[in-house]
RNA sequence: UCCAAAGUAGCUCAAUGGUAGAGCAUCCGGCUGUUAACCGGAAUGUUGUAGGUUCGAGUCCUACCUUUGGAGCCA
């Protein structure tokens, strides 16, 4: 009767236990007539402990000889052990060879960047990748938990759209049944739609940018979540994004541990994202920046690396609110205080990951939306549904934009955004 | 799009303008406590592509391709 399969992240309840795991061979150390298989099953890896005499000589051998990501079905019984890293190891009495694999490219020495994307969907399986997917996973889980728990209403935006909603980046175009359709750089002037049907909305999907941006805070596909709530004003929102940010990264803390240690990430500085966020005018944040001796224009939008060194001031992200108008997209409503400070807030997280959120109060007033169309030069018959909202019964509202890879890289405090998502799409790279 | 750097064995990298090298991976052998094991042996090349300079080019020059980092733009 063969043993009952277990996973190995189950294994400590199953000391002293006859158990069949099943997975791949992730490195194997032979030392004559023992040998040492470390077995990954997607949950864990535990060595599993083969003697020559116990599983004869036929079998013995086809183990050692087993190449890296051999799939195999082991037998034995789990014991504790202080030489091991997970504090068990498996006690192997018997084994099947599923698919024996020779020349698994990805070894356990280094590799450079470029080799291991060209093997992504191979290089999934290695325990870092395998952990930064975990915190996305739970990124996710946090971000649903959230808005779910808080009144919020899934509100799914169309991928295919007809015209730019922003008017500024380069769209990807696609032939729509011979006529141009674009993939969608947003979902938020859909969400509008939905927060003066249902109140309090969230669209949460896929975004696509043709923006030449080759650096390590951009994919050309990326998926962004956009909450968007009617009534709200700038202060609300900024509420919002506080209390979710807040939310978000203690359920990634808290259920994210194990792999967060596997990525060492100093979890403490995760920790310290409490309320209050630091909250400064735009204005006020190039006072601050040119005192510290990196002055800016103050009518044109300050830089990245002028992000970086303010951000590097504080434990916790910053939001930086009431940006010049004339930098911003035409929906964002103008500060009747200031015509020429727009009602936007971006969140910029610490420790140099910069802008995570972006957001603020929309344009409500159809007159200065007309107004704000025309300046920017977009068609106006391809908003005229967006007029409507204005039309019937506009009211204040407003929202804004996370973007999950970003807020993963820094959850998991990595270099490079691309390694947050199974299989990246950046500007020189479409496959695998 | 702009700026900078780099392309040599399956991988990571060496090689003063003068015979193409090492470690790892692979294959063979050895070892009863390894953790990126170790020890011995074997095999591994159109030096990104196309021109050019030179007695001679991996090395110098030009163009192109690819990759990496950064800027702008953004989430």
């Amino acid at each position: 009767m063969p043993a009952p399969v277990t996973t190995i992240a189950a294994l400590s309840a199953h000391e002293g236990q006859l158990v069949t795991l099943r997975g791949w061979l992730y490195n194997s150390a032979g030392k004559g007539k023992i040998l040492f298989i470390q077995l990954r099953d997607g949950s864990g890896i535990v060595q599993c402990v083969c003697n020559k005499a116990e599983l004869g000589d036929e079998l013995f051998e086809a183990l050692k000889h087993l190449g890296q990501e051999s799939s195999l079905i082991v037998e034995g019984t789990v014991r504790a052990d202080t030489r091991s890293k997970l504090g068990f190891e498996l006690h192997v009495s018997t084994a099947r060879i599923v698919t024996p694999a020779t020349g698994y490219p990805i070894t356990p020495k280094e590799h450079g960047p470029a080799f291991l994307h060209d093997h992504r969907h191979l290089w999934v399986r290695s325990r870092r990748q395998a952990a930064i997917l975990r915190v996305r996973h739970l990124a996710v889980q946090a971000i649903r938990n959230y808005f779910d728990g808080h009144g919020f209403t899934l509100f799914d935006a169309p991928i295919f759209t007809p015209n730019a909603c922003e008017g500024t980046s380069t769209l990807f175009e696609t032939d729509y049944f011979g006529r141009p359709a674009y993939l969608s750089q947003s979902g938020q002037l859909y969400g509008e739609a939905g927060a003066f049907a249902l109140g309090k909305v969230y669209v949460f999907g896929p975004t696509f940018r043709a923006e030449k941006s080759g650096t390590r805070r951009h994919l050309t596909e990326f998926w962004m979540v956009e909450p968007e709530i009617a009534w709200a004003e700038l202060e609300e929102i900024m509420d919002l994004a506080e209390d979710f940010l807040v939310e978000c990264t203690g359920h990634v803390v808290e259920h994210g541990r194990g792999a967060l240690q596997e990525l060492e990430r100093d979890i403490s500085i995760l920790e310290n994202v409490r309320k209050p966020f630091p909250r400064m005018s735009y204005d006020d944040a190039c006072k601050i920046l040119a005192e510290i001796g990196h002055p800016v224009d103050p009518e044109d939008d300050f830089g990245s690396p002028h992000e970086t060194e303010l951000t590097k001031r504080y434990d916790r992200p910053i939001m930086v609110h009431r940006y010049p108008t004339a930098v911003k997209a035409f929906y964002m409503k103008e500060d009747p205080a200031n015509p020429v400070r727009a009602l936007g807030v971006d969140v910029l997280a610490p420790e140099g990951y910069g802008e995570i959120i972006g957001g603020g109060e929309r344009e409500d007033r159809i007159d200065v939306l007309l107004r704000k169309i025309d300046e920017h030069k977009l068609p106006m018959s391809s908003f005229e549904w967006y007029l409507d909202l204005r039309r019937y019964g506009s009211v204040p509202h407003g929202g804004f934009g996370l973007g999950l890879e970003r807020f993963v890289t820094w959850m998991c405090g990595i270099p490079h955004i691309r390694e947050t998502v199974p299989f990246p799409r950046t500007i020189d790279r479409l496959t695998p």
